[in-house]
DNA sequence: CAGGCATGCCTG
DNA sequence: CAGGCATGCCTG
């Protein structure tokens, strides 16, 4: 379109909506008498500057404290009346404060006068409502005498790494004092919670939120009784922060259990002796969870986490490869970046993926209840990433916890299972499984092992000689490999009927058995 | 800082500012005597409607063609000045104009009557300056009259992709028709070049846009003496468009030849039987590059261009897999994210990089002169990309073309030259050279085998029984272990024997030599 | 650096 | 799907 195009448009455009709107009445013809002489009145020698301090309205609509950012809305001389409508509608804020655990100041700013961390303790271990100190360093609390009590329509913990955490508060009538007062206030529950419980975590979750402005009179707060708590769209998911999760064994009050179909299908087996997954890249698995009901109704969680089994690698999350991270994949598409960094995915529309940072990545699911005649329910997974990718795992050996949990990420179960992302799940179980029985034995042979030292044993046998030896050799000629490993056979014979079946004889026996009719 | 103050702050700033400024006179004490009519020269039905086209001044600072697209600034009532002052301040405007080869139309446009193309040829086959029929076509160049003659600060070929091509273009003065003009001349020239030059390679070189508008009287172009040409941050770096790059060895009129040092080192091998180059990922390796030296000095480039070897992949340009690309990798800090994609680097800050989208990569660097004495000049190379990668190369072969060019892009020689990039260059190598030697043969082994058929053998020994058997099983006990090994070896060591040291029973005997070793 | 394992992937 | 190759990487 050309410029005049434009222009003329533009022109028509404005004329035609103007003139379309009611237009002034014709003016007046008016007659005057005009007789013109300074107003001393209006000169500024005598009133004064033309633009004076007082003449220059000027109010806000929110009022943000000394130590607050964000933006602050304030109206001039006539939007003085637009700021006090938009003040008087009462619009919630929405409010991001950090605290620090162990840095507590006299006026609660990050740069305050430091309490000394022993009296904060010591302010903290007992009631905190009957502590005159806790009064003293609250009496600074400067509440405007014009504001209402606030009122709270939404809190929740939003980021979590000690020392430090976030808040976020929706609410109205705050004021500065009162939500560093309120960030106070959770550190000191947590200290007390931390001294009175033999609990050492530290975590603050919805409920504890909850506790603390229902129990905190000196803050004299109302809480919406919509309060949003876990039923928010972006609904606080328990994380657990330890270093190294835990990884041990733990049935707990509910006897939790986990179960998986020994039998596998072509995507992946199980092998009970290492109690490990072996699963081709993508392919869905399905674990039982089984636990007992208690009385008092708890929704329960589970939560699947990947961990390096290796204790030297134990502290690091396990992150998914740079290849199967891309969001181009299929499997990634439209998830978040953090999601794409978890190499388990639950196919539960109720999976929530946690962790991230430097944190360890979990799934975490809505457990739900068994179907009538049922002991489990059964969740279905599938990994994204292989154990031999370099830019991830980079062959690691992985193990997956299972933790049965609360909607606070109390843990009332544990289950660990090995788990191998790997492109021949049978080739690989069976190496391992070998391996292991190279080192281990298994019930078995163990107690046969035993009857060897009682057995009497022929005099050519050499009781210490029965190390393990891989022989790997090649030789030119089918007749010559079938002469080799037949005469291995006839050795191992010997010493099977010489040492009464003992192990590994038997088994090495049987192998080349094996090995010599694939010759046939 | 606190909102009081924020308050404070702002008041203080209008009131003093204003205060500052000129101040209005007293205003005059009126003494007026008022008598109301209506005024019917003020009626709409007089006057007409209040807001009349010719009231509503626009102006436009910068004027965009029928065909233009960009930002538009028009000043409506009192903006008009300042739309009059950016207009009159002369900021130079910068355009994007895309051709095409083979569409040429009346008016110059995209959507104009085509011009048939056996006549297009005609009009550009002789010189433009001083065809009628050009003149005809330029005819409706409709150059604003109030306008100066169009300057130029700079211009270059950003995007050439036959048959399309950009040219970008600082300017002042400009008009619609004086940039569809240029383009069409852009092509003109080109197909000009093509008819005269025998070579039929369409480029769009800086040299020429300068040549172009220089020549070009018709368009009555100023050119800015310090105009961007080469010199420009982005210079114009000749591409290769050939969906299939040429591989074929060609040592062109200057005996283009390329020599790789066979001895290699630790971190890369040649293999003077396959012509191929065998190094570990990121090893700098050399290339010594020969040719003859005109008698008119040419520049000349060397351009390095990896390519699939296999024909059904040789459209494909090679780039590099995700991994290596991730601009966190060391070699790839502050690199453009085509740089990145690119597997091979020449450590000379000269290279040049170009390529991309769906177009081979390549490398380009000036060749420079041979030190005094010396035929050759050497440049280095490393790849940052494996042949394995998964998400790059994945497993495929790859080639090496090098190309003799001078500044254009055009060709003077060619030789090739397989590489892979891979973790154990000396194992590959041999593997490879020993598939070739089987299926091709060469002078020394081949002889031997021949002499196998020809030897009389004993006639216990078979013939076709000649294959190798890997045998990897387990016995317990070292001294079965060793048993079954000399077994192994005493086989083997008759086999030699019979067969006239034949292979492979002698390598397995001295394989089975050196195991039994092991076993002392 | 050779030997050999680890592990993806191709082939029949 | 088993067998076996291809190829990175670890170990002595
Ligand atoms: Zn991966
Ligand atoms: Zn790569």
């Amino acid at each position: 379109m050309k410029t005049s195009q434009v222009r003329r448009t533009i022109i028509n455009k404005v004329c035609t909506e103007l003139n379309e709107m009611e237009c002034r009445p014709p003016i007046k013809h008016v007659y005057i008498t005009v007789e013109v002489k300074p107003n001393l009145a209006d000169d500024p020698l005598v009133v004064g500057e033309r633009y004076s301090h007082d003449n220059l309205l000027c109010s806000w609509s929110n009022y943000l404290g000394q130590l607050t950012s964000g933006i602050l809305i304030l109206g001039l001389k006539d939007g003085t009346s637009t700021a006090k409508y938009i003040r008087e509608n009462k619009s919630t804020r929405a409010y991001r404060i950090k605290g620090v655990f162990g840095l507590a100041t006299e006026d609660y700013s990050k740069d305050g006068r430091a309490i000394h961390q022993k009296k904060m303790f010591e302010l903290c271990g007992v009631d905190i409502q009957s502590q005159t100190a806790y009064e003293l360093a609250t009496q600074g609390l400067m509440r405007p005498a014009t504001s209402k009590t606030p009122l709270i329509y939404g809190i929740r913990c939003i980021d979590f790494k000690l020392p430090e955490f976030t808040i976020e508060i929706q609410c109205i009538n705050e004021y500065e004092m009162y939500l560093k007062s309120l960030i106070h206030d959770i550190v000191a529950y947590n200290i007390k919670k931390m001294t009175t419980d033999s609990d050492l975590k530290v975590l603050i979750s919805s409920q504890d939120l909850r506790a603390i402005l229902d129990e905190d009179l000196q803050l004299n707060t109302f809480v919406n009784d919509n309060m949003n708590i876990l039923d928010d769209v972006e609904e606080v998911i328990p994380e657990q922060y330890d270093d190294v999760p835990s990884s041990e064994d733990y049935s707990g009050p509910y006897n939790f259990d986990t179960f998986i179909d020994p039998s596998g299908n072509k995507n992946w087996m199980f092998s009970a002796m290492l109690n490990k997954v072996y699963i081709i890249n993508h392919s869905n698995f399905s674990v039982d969870f089984k636990w007992d009901f208690p009385n008092d109704k708890i929704e329960f969680y589970v939560r699947a986490m990947p961990i390096y089994a290796s204790p030297q690698d134990a502290h690091k999350p396990v992150t998914c490869c740079i290849q199967h991270s891309q969001s181009t994949e299929r499997y990634n598409a439209g998830l978040p970046k953090l999601q794409r960094q978890h190499i388990l995915r639950s196919i539960s529309q109720h999976a929530r993926y946690t962790g991230g940072a430097d944190r360890h990545l979990s799934v975490v699911l809505p457990l739900g209840n068994p179907q009538t005649g049922m002991e489990t329910v059964r969740h279905t997974f599938n990994f994204v990433c292989k154990n031999s990718c370099v830019t991830g795992i980079n062959r690691r050996a992985v193990d997956l916890i299972f933790t049965l949990e609360d909607i606070e990420g109390n843990i009332y179960g544990r289950r660990k299972i090995g788990v191998r992302v790997c492109s021949c799940p049978k080739r690989d179980k069976t190496k391992e499984e070998e391996e292991y029985k190279k080192y281990h034995g298994q019930p078995g042979p163990k107690s046969k092992r035993r009857k060897i030292v009682s057995t009497k044993k022929l005099s050519f046998t050499d009781p210490n000689d029965v190390g393990l030896y891989s022989i790997n050799l090649e030789v030119c000629g089918k007749k010559n490999a079938k002469a080799i490993i037949t005469y291995a056979r006839n050795l191992m014979a010997s010493e099977v009927i010489d040492r009464n079946n003992d192990e590994p004889f038997r088994s090495c026996f049987n192998e080349l058995t094996n090995t010599l009719k694939s010759y046939e």
